[in-house]
RNA sequence: CGGGGUGUAGCGUAGCCCGGUUAUCGCGCCGCGUUUGGGACGCGGAGGUCGCAGGUUCGAAUCCUGCCACCCCGACCA
């Protein structure tokens, strides 16, 4: 195994798969398509939920969980979101298992044990949930109901990558009920919101909040909020999306309740979902030659500590003095964790810690010991320096803030230089191949355009952003008249 | 499901066309020693159903047949 990773110019998608790998992040398990997260990507994972869950709460909703399994008959209810999965579930058909009468010590699929009726692995949850509801709504005092899920969903892709596709991934889908039109609508945008205050405040990946035109829309929905980002190839990554359902869910389920007149009618509903995926975007919005590199927010460990040392006196003195800093640093709320392995030297620890992307490095050796200093190191632009030991925790504090915040401006800086403005389909497909990027031009708001765009150029139309400046125009493809631009791209 | 490719140690590979001692090399791993301010070095060592099954042959990683798996390009991808 080389030591180092593919350039990030020379072959992107190899860059990103060694660096999941070698960071320590996940591996392809033995089952087609599946993933095995580790506990250093899984960490860092958890860092994400545990600020969505935070959020979803501080937004009124309460977490459940429902079942794996859907039967086919609620799985087909609702016709358009069924028929938009049809071609990716997974299907059990059968309970048991028996000795193989044709192959001593093998298995097989007992004939006996099929089941009556399908079960579908989840895709998505809207069917189970939307039959469960049914029995908790009756009344207008019954809503909104505003219920997520953190649960891991399967759907049957041909081609998978590590975090960005996987046939089995985790996530959240939040299911909620209301009321209202205008309510149900207001919970789908609020959402979509939150995701996109998640994306750039806490994980430093600025992001385009739209909506999704009819054709990339979610199936059953009625409008499809979402946020883009842009990955460091160019390419566009859809980060997140939430759905305004509008009565579909409601109808396929019978799912109605009596309003304030004492009249029924049937509910609003919203779906919402990040993922796993958010990893990928996380990679791929920050990381360079060497290594993963962490917004201080999402770091398992904010600052390492590595130890330089000739001698046991010297480690042992070294210790000592960490004991303190780490207490000190702990205290002001940086997780910080002191490398003091015998088992490797400085420089390969150095090496690591790089490639799995801590914020900074704080190394302590013996002109530190005898000049009361310490080096520190940021990951991010690879500045070292000499800091004295009794500013060091202001400093590391203050650095938290400062690297976080200097993460999302270098990726704003890039993803708005590369929102390009075309108005003549040439140059739409020179940019497209030349420059990449989004690509903001005036669209007809036909799905027939839209396809024959991506037919040529495999750019889809991303997202129409929100308050999007009305002018007029004419379409790039061709030319009938247009009343704004669109955000186009090829798309993760 | 179409088109192309690849399977040799944990990983990456040479050897295959043109069959012939004990299957090559690097990384990683283990032991001992010297090292430690940017991925250490020396010496020693362990580790292999050459994807699977069958065939040809005195002899197969190498040739033939069948199968399997994986990768890439398409199709597919909320």
């Amino acid at each position: 195994m080389s030591k180092n990773l593919t350039s990030r110019s020379e072959d992107y998608s190899k860059w990103y798969n060694e660096l999941v790998v070698k960071a320590d992040l996940a591996e392809n398990s033995a089952v087609r398509g599946c993933m095995v997260i580790k506990p250093y990507g899984y960490a860092i994972w958890e860092k994400m939920q545990a600020e969505l869950d935070r959020m979803f709460k501080e937004t009124g909703h309460q977490n459940a969980y429902f079942p794996l399994f859907v039967p086919k008959s609620l799985f087909e209810a609702e016709e358009k979101n069924a028929e938009g999965f049809a071609k990716e579930c997974a299907v059990v058909t059968h309970y048991r298992l028996q000795n193989d009468p044709d192959n001593p010590g093998k298995l097989r699929v007992d004939p006996e044990a099929k089941l009556e009726e399908e079960l579908v692995v989840r895709p998505t949850s809207e069917a189970i949930i939307w039959n469960t509801y049914k029995g908790w709504i009756q009344s207008y005092r019954d809503l909104p109901l505003l219920i997520n899920q953190w649960a891991n969903v399967v759907r049957w892709e041909m081609r998978t990558r590590l975090f960005l596709r996987t046939a089995e991934f985790l996530w959240q889908e939040g299911h909620t009920a209301h009321e209202t039109r205008d309510e149900a609508m207001a919970e789908a945008e609020l959402m979509n919101n939150v995701y996109a205050e998640f994306a750039e405040n806490f994980m430093a990946i600025p992001v385009i909040k739209g909506l999704k035109t009819e054709s990339e829309r979610f199936a059953g929905a009625e409008e499809t909020f979402c946020i883009e980002a842009l990955m460091q190839d160019g390419k566009a990554l859809q980060a997140g999306t939430s759905h305004f359902l509008g009565q579909n869910f409601a109808k396929a389920f019978d799912v109605k309740f009596t309003n304030k007149e004492g009249k029924q009618d049937y509910v609003w509903a919203t779906s919402w979902g990040v993922s796993t995926r958010l990893m990928g975007a996380l990679i791929m919005t920050h990381s360079d030659d060497k290594g993963l590199v962490l917004p201080p927010n999402l770091a398992p460990n904010q600052v390492v500590i590595v130890p330089i040392y000739k001698s046991e006196e010297q480690l042992d003195e070294i210790s000592e003095l960490v004991k303190t800093l780490m207490s000190d640093l702990r205290s002001k709320g940086v997780s910080v964790k002191f490398d003091n392995r015998t088992t490797y030297r400085p420089g390969a620890k150095f090496a690591q810690h790089e490639l799995q992307g801590v914020p900074l490095r704080i190394a302590i050796g013996p002109k530190d010991l005898e000049n009361g200093t310490v080096e520190l190191a940021r990951r991010d632009i690879f500045t070292k320096e000499v800091v004295n030991m009794d500013v060091i925790v202001e400093k590391v504090v203050g650095l938290m803030t400062d690297i976080q915040n200097d993460l999302y401006q270098k990726a704003l800086n890039f993803r708005n230089s590369h929102i390009t403005e075309v108005d003549n389909f040439d140059e739409f497909k020179d940019v497209l191949e030349t420059k990449t990027g989004f690509i903001s031009a005036h669209w007809d708001g036909t799905p027939e355009t839209e396809d024959k765009i991506k037919e040529l150029t495999k750019a889809t139309i991303r997202c129409i952003p929100m308050k999007n400046k009305q002018e007029n125009g004419k379409c790039v493809l061709t030319g009938n008249p247009s009343k704004q631009r669109v955000l186009f791209a090829k798309a993760y």
